[in-house]
DNA sequence: GCAAAAGTGTTGCGAATACACCCATGG
DNA sequence: CCATGGGTGTATTCGCAACACTTTTGC
């Protein structure tokens, strides 16, 4: 086995697929290309590796770019190598899975790009294979959340019990039994109640609470169950 | 963003984790390095991706070469990309996992490469990271026979309670208790029971069973729970 | 005072665990 | 006849799902 010219090389980018969470709705933040080709449709929000930089530093160095922010949840989702799949030339594309919080970056939204949330459930068409990636991050979000508690990721500092059930519920296009879910979620103890309530979405108010930073850390790979019938996931 | 010169292209190869069963351990095989760098030391098998090659095509050729083997178990593990992996020169490589039947590989063995069968408890050192990806593997390996019936990718055709159980226990470097794992598995109704029986390793013999390979492609996703104490994952 | 969302408690069922004995057979 | 590994049954516990009513308060 030799090293010839059948083995070009290739360039080699990394696409983020950012996910947040509006309250409402899961949405992911897509931009609009700026260079041919496709130039002007939407795309994921990507750019080539540096000569002497790792993949995950590039999947952060382009995550910064356009949203300022830093230490978020990412993790590598999957290499995406078709010969074909980039029409200006062979290119590989490591995707990483990024989960956001969404109020965070309306802060510190960068210009340089005509970026821009869109719903899952009502996605333009994105350009090359970038419509793979988002159906293999979405299924990947499923099941990690049906086992992980990953989904605090999406949300504010403090938030209460119903918003992180509208957050499962959005996740799972399904809805739960309130009773059951909040005693699931209490039961993992990874949450700390607050004193002060959130009183925009009712009369009533709900109590904030806080993620138990240090028990989220030490219990993030134990096994959880909140999906009811997992049969639906893959 | 343009693409300048920082944005050097790569070489890309792809590098299989290959487990194998032997009745009693884990394996992983592994070859003697044919060519520099690092000649004559312990490697995955691994190769270039071809010019007009996909990540898995290429994965699927190299495993092939290696083993004579096609349609096996087999998923992309992990992208590598940190700059300095390989001392000739900037090279990514695409990590994948394989599950084989270690029997049929034996009938199946090519010369052209000196491969030996490891094992994962006593590995010796491998080139490169490959010890950073037979690590990732085995992690995985771990988690997801936790959830999916995957494990029978390792055993032959037709296999005993028993053995299933040592395949098992040598995964997790545990002990089940037999009563509770064979309900457990037979509970899945994944398995059929044959008329014959393996003598070998026992005097009254053990009933062979088989996958039902309708209900296994039916069933592979759906969530198990094979491990008892599943904090020890991660 | 009523609409609208928050919050809480109980019961029954199925799954998982712990645990002990009998079976078949080669030597 | 006995040692060895194969195979089965039961009681208890625990977690999950199903389900309904009370509380608070802005209007």
């Amino acid at each position: 086995m030799t090293r010839s010219s059948r083995q070009a090389k290739m360039m080699v980018a990394v696409d983020c697929i950012i996910f947040g969470f509006d309250g409402q709705d899961l949405k992911l933040l897509v931009i609009k290309r700026a260079l041919q080709p496709e130039k002007g449709k939407w795309s994921l929000m990507g750019g080539l590796v540096n000569e002497n930089e790792g993949f995950e530093d590039a999947a952060i160095r382009v995550l910064h770019k356009l949203t300022g922010l830093d230490g978020v949840y990412m993790e590598q989702l999957f290499a995406f190598g078709h010969p074909d799949r980039d029409p200006a030339g062979r290119t590989a594309s490591i995707a990483y899975f990024t989960l956001i919080d969404i109020s965070k970056y309306e802060q510190q939204l960068s210009h340089e790009y005509e970026a821009d949330w869109k719903s899952l459930k009502d996605m333009p068409k994105l350009i090359f294979d970038h419509m793979d990636m988002v159906k293999m991050a979405w299924e990947k979000l499923q099941y990690k959340a049906a086992i992980h508690p990953i989904l605090f990721e999406l949300l504010p500092l403090k938030f209460t019990i119903p918003q992180l059930q509208i957050l499962y519920e959005a996740v799972y296009d399904t809805v739960f039994d309130k009773r059951n879910f909040s005693r699931k979620i209490l039961s993992t103890g990874l949450l700390i109640k607050q004193k002060d309530k959130e009183k925009a979405s009712s009369k009533r108010g709900a109590f904030y609470y806080k993620l138990d930073k240090r028990k989220y850390n030490a219990k993030f790979h134990a096994f959880l169950n909140f999906v009811p019938d997992p049969d639906n996931l893959k």
